[in-house]
DNA sequence: TCAATAAATGACACCGGTTTCCTAATGGGG
DNA sequence: CCCCATTAGGAAACCGGTGTCATTTATTGA
């Protein structure tokens, strides 16, 4: 990929070309029970390896002629290169990771979709790697992960994006990567960051002017930036509306179901009893529906619930909720295409800051408080 | 690992292995600036690299001091074998793929997390590979996909797992794989099914001893064999309780919350209105429940509804779905077991038929009908 | 004491690509 | 007409491991 730099002129030759054309023909009723390699289009072709690897590896060097030929018996013979050897001489994969330790099978899988469709368009396949941050064996797996398989990179979901040490053995293996986050943490080139600050923002905006005094709030694991975020920009917004979001009316969930329904029970059996919930993702806002049909506290006349994340289930739910959307999907195509262009172009780092903003999405579970 | 058959006796040697351990020793204050190889540990274990290779390989003909020193100076340099050097020589990749094209995220999710989890035990990694059915490119595709990667093995998840020519490409192509299905096809050995007539026969008693006789049915698409096998499953458990399915009473879905709302629509607008509606999977259920809320239908009081997969949407409803519990983790898991014993054991073809069964969960949503 | 045997190890080619370096042919300028 | 620049292509080494086969050394039986 380095050598073989652009010619400056060009000048076709012929001799060679035609015979090689009958060999060809010749050639493609002969069946290989083996997949074909290098080998057998040169020989075919009448030509060195070298010359076939030229024409692989788009070199200019090589005579217009010559190419169409080989071009032509690649094509009869069905050879692909194979990635392995490929992989070794560049000293390189095409083989991306994608490193996850979040519970949250949706946003995994949107991600992951998104990623998946960068790397069909660059040639890269994905590589899968749950894994698990309390595990003594994090770092140490995670390490291997990337040497065994030779990764060209790594795409890193939250929470685990934001382990710093997760970050230093891959910089100590001298391997790209890219963070997802919903903060730009110490280095914003490897970065890809959701803006969670704008959507929480305006769902405070939307509960003060529906009139919603008594919030409640139910805020993410604090092991998670995002949840961090999304409290700092909610409880601040509510702020600059004159509403103080008393500390008994806050509780911290682990954005699961189950915590949802915890929080949400605790919240509920208060007084005064908030007319509306603000719950830090969509899991969470589904367990404050079910604790409050457990309780016949009626959605939303009787409570307002908003969610964040716009998961499937935040349409499932009934009354539809309101909740602010995280386009997954594209943050996952941003960081692999981020990645890739790292990758090919051989830069050391990304200079470009990279993100995307979450906005609120009003359905039918935010109604003005009653009376 | 064809060769140096194991041995019939063992002789300790004496004489190199002292000297080695004061070179290893003195070879550790040496740093490399790139990724140990094995020339790197031959070199400073005074060993050829074939030897070093045998103790990787765990090859019985070294002496076991040898093996020692070796295996210390590995432990040392943090030597790890290049995957790329040692599939293009064993001719062989250690990786897996997962094809799917199911929209169902949860689900892929849950297979993928089983399936990674074998992996995790056998040193195999996973390659996934969503894709179109409906693509023109769809075979190519997958050909492309196992040629290029060169994959020791592939899952195949439905309902991409039930097209005969996507099996017969991977047959042609030589590559073991495994099929995941509802139904054994024509191939037991190379299937992990998941028997669905189970479940949905114990829904059919479920209802029928709950006292419904008008009894709504949404089924799945044609094109999924466990579409047909919940419903003739389930036709028929009724029948054998001498209630018959009116024809006006099923409507074919197509797996999606969306089609659920579609058909629970027309179920639930019709005369006798159906005191019970089984959707064929959960996601559908959720749009008969929106359905019916809309329409001001009480559940359970009005209609009970049952679902299948029990995937978290059901306990996320309310009140929570009564379902069928398919697990879908523990296929995963055992396909890639499946898989990676029929590869390490260089089996052509597997022998064992290997499934799991599907059971009832009732929760709330099911009850006697009213009156 | 001298094969014969067996364990332990090494030399070398190979897997399928790539890079480095070199040669041959062509055409233009002096 | 010769030399050089330039293009097209090849030979050999290499990437980091493997298989095959030969070689070395020690033990054993005759």
């Amino acid at each position: 990929m380095t050598q073989d730099a652009a010619p400056r002129k060009g000048r076709p030759r012929r001799g060679r070309a035609a015979a090689i054309q009958t060999v060809a023909v010749e050639a493609v009723t002969w069946t290989l029970d083996r997949p074909p390699t290098i080998n057998d289009v040169a020989r075919l072709a009448h030509v060195s390896k070298k010359t076939v690897s030229r024409v692989i590896n788009q070199s200019p060097f090589v005579n217009e002629e010559t190419r169409t030929i080989i071009n032509a018996i690649i094509e009869q013979i069905g050879y692909m290169p194979s990635p392995q050897a490929r992989g070794l001489a560049f000293q390189r994969s095409f083989l991306l990771g994608l490193v996850y330790d979040n519970p949250n099978a949706q946003f995994i899988v949107n991600i992951q979709e998104g990623v998946l469709a960068a790397c069909r368009l660059a040639g890269f396949e994905l590589v899968v790697h749950p894994c698990d941050q309390k595990s003594p064996h994090f770092l140490n797996d995670a390490k291997q992960f990337v040497q065994r398989q030779n990764l060209d990179g790594v795409i890193v979901v939250p929470p685990a994006s934001e382990n710093p040490q997760l970050v230093e053995v891959l910089r100590d293996l001298g391997c790209r990567y890219v963070r997802l986050s919903a903060v730009s943490l110490d280095e914003a080139a490897n970065m890809v960051v959701y803006n969670d600050r704008q959507g929480a923002a305006e769902v405070a905006e939307h509960l003060a002017g529906l009139g919603h005094r008594d919030i409640g709030f139910i805020a993410g694991p604090s092991r998670h930036r995002s949840a961090h975020e999304r409290r700092e920009s909610f409880v601040g917004a509510l702020r600059n509306h004159g509403i103080t979001l008393r500390p008994e009316m806050v509780e911290e969930g682990a954005y699961t179901f189950e915590s949802g329904e915890v929080c949400a029970t605790r919240l509920l059996t208060r007084e005064p009893r908030p007319t509306a919930i603000f719950a830090s993702n969509d899991e969470m806002a589904a367990g404050v529906y079910k604790t409050a049909q457990r309780l016949g506290i009626s959605i939303p006349r009787d409570l307002t619930i908003v969610g964040f994340d716009d998961s499937p289930i935040a349409t499932r739910l009934w009354p539809s909720l309101t909740t602010v959307r995280l386009p997954a999907k594209d943050l996952g195509r941003l960081a692999a295409e981020k990645l890739i262009i790292r990758i090919s172009s051989d830069e050391e780092e990304g200079h470009t800051a990279t993100g995307v903003v979450s906005r609120m999405v009003v359905r039918e579970s935010s109604v003005p408080p009653r009376g």
